[in-house]
DNA sequence: GCCGTTTTCGGCCCGACTGTTTTCAGTCG
């Protein structure tokens, strides 16, 4: 099947050989803005009519007839026409600090260069200063870029980053005149990976502070510093970038820096409608050109309900609807952290995690939760130590006695069962009924055909003995690929179930991702935010995946975690499609 | 290429930093 980031792929990649072209930049951006879409796009696109795609901000009769040409073809003729006029190694030269599409193409006019390789020996020969516009330092900073040009260009997942970012914020408190400091970018709209860090910074006057930055023993190398910015290379291998604003421009600033790139331009569109004008500074009247009066800056809050819009939290930031719901009171009041009232999903030491049953449950009622739901592995994942049936009856038992030595938490025995080959569960439906909460997973089998996954994840999904579908997708971040397997359909089928779809927070999960949440629910269906922890210490992975919820656009109705004790056993005795309700 | 209670044509967000230049282009976010 042709999915949406299949799609959003072709596009991002028109624009950027449209860009290497010389092409109209507002038409570049065009297609920039529909790749954007289609990433963030829950339903198929290749579903959707011409007509109601018209409909979709961003996508006009250009892209709309692409999108039809994808689905018909599974290609581009117009993409495949640029690629045949410059060569691929263009792609892989952009990604050099200090190179764009406009350096890209002088380099291959003038020297024929079309590889990083070619790159490399051309400046060592030292033959790109007599080009126009380059000179030896340029050459020389290209040469230092090249060797990290492979490493700069990996993402970092969420969980790590916000541990760098945590440290370096530590570290600028201490910084000569820090007023107020913000983690903002990708981080903070919690995106499941970042390319780069940035920090805000409120002072009055900013070299000093810079300074500081530039020398905290975290950097590793200095990009780029001057009165109010710096970039820096971490020993962390990721890039980290400091502003640093006035203390009136704070909340103009933080809006600014938290992105994404998209919602800016589309709230300053919407500014300049209104005859304002945005920049990191503040909110400005467009006739004031002296930029000396903000009509607001100090607060985010301020900045939003100038533009007349309900204040949009830093997850929803991706111009996909967002500013529209903001202006007429339509934002869904997310999913908070303090919301959830327990976990489904982690293991003990019975099977692969690192602690107790005992302590897992310590851990649980430390993290302030109400109920939690201990799991393990089932008995086909070998290398997890999968608990045979006598074991898993005897923690059963184990769970009931622990509970009196943790009265605050209410325990219930959950299990990650296996869903084997053919969709059906790793034990038997009486052992089954045996248990609290059942999270049904694949742990194998991971080459199947799409149509034999699909089948496989359907067939999980509508059994009634399933309560929660885990990890949908199977990807580990950087490291696996998803598996193939039709989402939609998985989701339809657990929906008409009313199954639920897991939230996995483990980092190199963060399975549902946002864009299969956001369908899930507008299928119907519930969703369980989980940790998949495997130490009582990975509890805190929850914050992950209510981050993923937020992001989804989901409220508290939508999370089964929300519930007290009392509703989530009522939900998971409710009654099944086509079977009797299961005995608690 | 997209878009429009000022417009169906002519706009399309804004600023910092670097290196190349004597006023600015390219890159980056």
């Amino acid at each position: 099947m042709l999915t949406n980031a299949r799609i959003a792929a072709c596009f991002e990649e028109m624009a950027f050989w449209l860009e290497i072209a010389g092409e109209n930049p507002f038409r570049v951006r065009a297609y920039q803005r529909a790749a954007e879409t289609a990433a963030g796009f829950a339903k198929p696109l290749t579903e959707i009519s011409q007509a109601k795609l018209l409909e979709i901000p961003g996508i006009g009769k250009g892209i709309a007839s692409h999108i039809a040409e994808l689905s018909a073809k599974g290609s581009l003729s117009d993409l495949e026409a640029l690629r045949k006029r410059f060569p691929k190694g263009l792609l892989d030269i952009v990604r050099v600090q200090g190179l764009g599409p406009k350096r890209a193409r002088l380099l291959y006019e003038e020297l024929r260069i079309d590889s990083l390789e070619s790159l490399r020996s051309a400046a060592q020969a030292g033959k790109l200063r007599g080009l126009a516009g380059f000179g030896e330092k340029l050459e020389a900073s290209l040469l230092r870029s090249i060797e990290f040009a492979q490493q700069a260009s990996r993402r970092m997942n969420l969980w790590d980053a916000r541990l760098v970012m945590s440290d370096i914020l530590a570290a600028m408190k201490a910084a000569p005149g820090v007023r107020d400091l913000a983690p903002a970018g990708s981080l903070r709209r919690g995106k499941e990976t970042v390319g780069d860090l940035d920090v805000l910074c409120a002072a009055q006057g900013g070299a000093a502070l810079v300074e500081f930055f530039t020398r905290l023993p975290q950097v590793e190398r200095v990009l780029a510093a001057g009165e109010t910015k710096a970039v820096v290379w971490l020993k962390s291998q990721i890039q980290c970038d400091l502003r640093v604003v006035p203390p009136q421009s704070f909340g103009a600033a933080l809006q600014y820096f938290t992105g994404s790139k998209e919602h800016n331009v589309a709230l300053r569109e919407l500014a300049q409608r209104k005859g304002l004008t945005i920049n990191e500074y503040g909110l400005f009247r467009a006739a004031d050109a002296s930029r000396k009066k903000p009509l607001a800056g100090r607060t985010e809050e301020e900045i939003y309900r100038k533009l007349g819009l309900d204040f949009i939290a830093p997850e929803l930031r991706e111009n996909r609807g967002e500013i529209d719901a903001a202006r007429t009171g339509k934002l869904p009041e997310l999913v908070r952290l303090e919301d959830v009232r327990g976990d489904f999903h982690n293991h003990s030491d019975y099977t692969d995690g690192q602690e107790s049953l005992l302590d897992m449950a310590r851990a649980a009622r430390d993290m302030g939760w109400d109920w939690v739901a201990l799991g393990d592995h089932s008995r086909s994942l070998r290398v997890a130590k999968g608990l045979s049936i006598e074991d898993l009856r005897r923690t059963i038992g184990e769970v009931r006695a622990i509970q009196a030595k943790v009265p605050e938490v209410k325990l219930m025995r959950s299990m990650e069962v296996d869903i084997l080959k053919d969709g059906t569960m790793d034990y038997p439906d009486a052992v089954i009924e045996e248990i609290d909460v059942v999270v049904a997973s694949v742990h194998s089998a991971f080459s199947q055909s799409e149509a034999d996954m699909t089948a496989r994840l359907c067939r999980a999904a509508a059994n009634a003995h399933v309560d929660i579908v885990g990890h949908l997708s199977g990807r580990l971040i950087g490291r696996r690929e998803a598996y193939a397997v039709d989402a939609q359909a998985v989701l339809e089928a657990g929906a008409r179930e009313g199954t639920a779809f897991e939230i996995n927070g483990q980092p190199q999960r963060q399975d549902l991702t946002d864009a299969h949440a956001r369908r899930a629910v507008e299928l119907g269906a519930k969703l369980a935010v989980t940790t998949d922890a495997h130490a009582a210490a990975q509890f805190r992975y929850m914050e992950l995946a209510v981050l993923i919820a937020r992001r989804a656009g989901l409220t508290r109705k939508d999370v089964l975690n929300c519930l007290t004790y009392g509703e989530l056993t009522e939900w998971l005795a409710r009654p099944r499609p086509g079977t009797r309700a299961k005995s608690h």
